[in-house]
RNA sequence: CAAGUAGAUUGCCUUAUCGAUUCUAAAUUUAUUUAGGGUAGGAAAGUCCGAACACCAUAGUGCAAUCAUAGUGGUUAACAGCCAUCCGCCGAAAGGUGAGGAAAAGUGCAACAGAAAGUAUGUACAGGUAAUGCUGUAGUGAAACCAGGUAAACUCUAUGUGGUGCAAUGUCAUGUAUACCAACGCUUGAGGGCUGCACGCUCGAUUGUUGGAGGGUGGGCAGCUAAAGUUUGCUAGUAAUAGUAAACGUAGAUAAAUGAUAAGGGUAGAUUGAAUUUGUAUUGGGAGAAAUCUUAAAAUAAAUUCAAGAUAUACAGAAUUCGGCUUAUAGAUCUACUUGACUA
């Protein structure tokens, strides 16, 4: 796995989301969210992921836009790094709950931290 | 040079690394790789007007209702936009601004003052009558009765107006239900449609209305970006705009691409330092009877130049597409004009 995101790895089938928020499981490390769910797919991806920010904390476009870049960027770089040996697959929708717009490197820690603990969790059960 | 008025332009840049999306070409392993190219605005925003386009409805007549517009002329595909101009108001001017049709068709409203702002008639004086505010004058007020104001009140006049919006719509795949239960109705017409009403027309048992219970879809492709197109020149016109020639070929995502990080630079810049010029008052020297003039020193204020420089670098993100309007916007640049001052 390399530090790719294309169309194959987002979270785009509705179907998937709504599936998503009604049986998956959250982790939080604030200000993230992490809601996951076990899933096989079809076309062979091992994971796919999400991004939202709520229009309710973030009233323009623009600072939304801007979070949810962001966002991405932080998964993508940090994905290899956490679940390149991982063999389940899940989905992932990634929730942005601050009211503040942070700086790249502020949620590249918090990206990690979130991810930490989401390992230790799943690895648990 | 100062103060102001009107309008136009611009809306940070470069490099490196890691990505996103789309188009073209090639290769094969047919969904991947490689190479090359494109990728957000002046408002993309608000969704306030006007259209294109799409579907639905529509034989028709009359009346009503609703909404919009409102000097005059022009312009446009169209408009509530734009241009020109007349008139009113504001400004010293450049300019700004106007919901600028009708008040003798009717209804309503009118601060203060006043008895009363119209189913009213008080006070004083005068006149008159069988009798009475019956008549005149005074007083209040912008206005006191066959009068006026107000239509950013109803209203009237003229003109126009079918509805829903790309989540339209078509198509492929999956699925399929005119299923099931209850009540009412069935050619002697239940019930529906034609914008509200009336007339009139029309569909109508091959399945109506109401209620209950239950199932499915919400995925792909097309629509989708070449267009009342943009830039420049010339011609016509006061102008909006029109005509013509050349060049250009300009995002297309769908839980939402157009980015992230690092370094360097640009622009503005509170402040600090240095230099120069000018002004001010002080002290010392010189000239002079004095007023004053001149020169030097350090101080202070302003302007210009150079250097350093914290910090700032706006508003804002396409979602079918155009024409407008409205609102938001750090900083920078340019043009025309008005008034005042100074110099030649």
């Amino acid at each position: 796995m390399n530090f790719s995101y294309s169309k194959k790895d987002k979270l785009k089938s509705k179907k998937d989301i709504e599936q998503l928020f009604t049986e998956g499981k959250a982790v939080t490390a604030f200000p993230l969210k992490l809601i996951y769910l076990k899933t096989n797919f079809e076309d062979g991806s091992t994971l796919k992921t999400g991004v939202s920010v709520s229009k309710r904390l973030h009233k323009t476009a623009v600072s939304r836009n801007r979070i949810k870049r962001l966002l991405r960027e932080a998964y993508r770089l940090n994905k290899p790094l956490y679940f390149n040996n991982s063999s389940a697959s899940y989905t992932f929708m990634i929730l942005y709950l601050s009211k503040e717009v942070t700086t790249f490197d502020k949620l590249n820690t918090n990206m990690k931290s979130l991810f930490e603990k989401f390992i230790a969790k799943t690895s648990q059960t």
